[in-house]
DNA sequence: ACGTCACAGTGACCGCCGTCACATACCGAT
DNA sequence: ATCGGTATGTGACGGCGGTCACTGTGACGT
């Protein structure tokens, strides 16, 4: 599961100054290159953090879960931004203004290790990735890769065989992964002829593991 | 620059409990993979941090100055190390238990407060790094988004001409960008017949900083 | 039932770049 | 000067995957 931030202790803070909204999916929390007012707090619902060009192409980082904090460290550093942030699904977000923030974590030490933490799971995984896209470069392995981690994500039972869930379009995939739409179709076929794989509607189910994860080189 | 620990907030601690060791040039200072039982301070000299296959590609993420804290956030998270880190030149570099540190961490809020900046700051760069991985297709955008890094790291001139230090090979350009040696060769070569670079030895000239941010597409 | 629209599958083509192979060039040690 | 090792330039070739173009399909509204 990606890090979520323990929000005990900033409950009594948020409580005072926070303020809350709604965000229907599609919609957007702030774009990369916005200066860092607030830090938005994700309440539920689940948000895509993604970056692009200015000609048009994007990619996603990583889909954000409840309870995280987003843009953490451009708030703190009090740099810009450099993801755009777009809700998935209706979305309830807390803001507190970065004054408040700074404040409040010089005066509590809980909340400092509590960012402390946040922000080394946030880099941590970032590290991850990098390692990930560096280091594998066919598609296939990627997609691989990617699919390992959403099981290791999710609840899965202990056993070989797994179903997940997956509601993300080729498209998103291939944005993820830095490929496109149609290669992450025939990869998806591929995969599926070699048995590695089967669809059915959104349950993604994978026979065995292991297969998986030799695909993935890990 | 990258981001560099003010270690006057740890001086008192440092001193107390720290030892120092002095690493001969591709001396291995920790490898990913393990246990992360100590800090590890960069007090002089640059170190490559890179990760690598079980099939012998290595990817470098990036390369740490003085003053830099090596392995911050897996010790923090007690997590094993992503990335493996070599000197490139004799380096000094300081020790400190992780058990020690995290005491310290808690006492001191001031240290607190700098240990968020620096992973506000790792993780920044981080971001920065996917999002240009990702972004750039081709090699040359790469290699040319490299160089304007380098160039806005150092001390440059703010004229249009820069000449930079370049003292990697193509081999270890070629792991950052994640291409191989001969197309890094390649890369260069292009653009020197296109008058965008001149290499004298090894300092790297470029006559004309704004072709080359075009050529990053940034 | 039908049109619309977003998503998905698949073929054709071709350019980038990894790989293999070999020729230099440079540099320090003897 | 000579030699060995490391770094670099360049050609040939082939494969992966991006792009274009089209078709198939399911969801949803009218």
């Amino acid at each position: 599961m990606p890090s979520v931030f323990d929000t005990s202790a900033l409950a009594t803070f948020v409580n005072c100054k926070h303020t809350s909204r709604v965000y229907p999916p599609g919609s957007i929390l702030f774009s990369e290159g916005d200066a860092p007012n607030a830090l938005h707090i994700l309440d539920s619902g689940r948000a895509k953090m993604f970056g692009s060009t200015s000609r048009g192409k994007t990619f996603i980082t990583k889909i954000a879960h409840p309870g995280e904090l987003l843009g953490l460290n451009a708030v703190i550093l009090g740099k810009p931004y450099l993801l755009s942030v777009e809700a998935m699904e209706p979305s309830r977000v807390s803001h507190v203004l970065r004054d408040d923030f700074l404040t409040f974590l010089r005066k509590s030490p809980e909340a400092s290790r509590q960012v402390i933490l946040q922000l080394s799971a946030n880099y941590y995984d970032s590290q991850r990735e990098v390692r990930t896209l560096n280091l594998s470069s066919s598609v296939p392995e990627k997609f691989a890769r990617l699919v390992v981690s959403w099981v290791e994500d999710s609840d899965a039972g202990g056993g070989d065989a797994v179903w997940i869930n997956m509601d993300l379009t080729h498209e998103q995939i291939g944005q993820m992964l830095g490929a496109s739409r149609e290669t992450i179709s025939r990869v998806i076929s591929t995969l599926s002829r070699a048995g590695v794989l089967a669809i059915k509607g959104h349950v993604l189910e994978i026979p065995s593991l292991v297969r998986l994860r030799e695909m993935a080189k890990l």
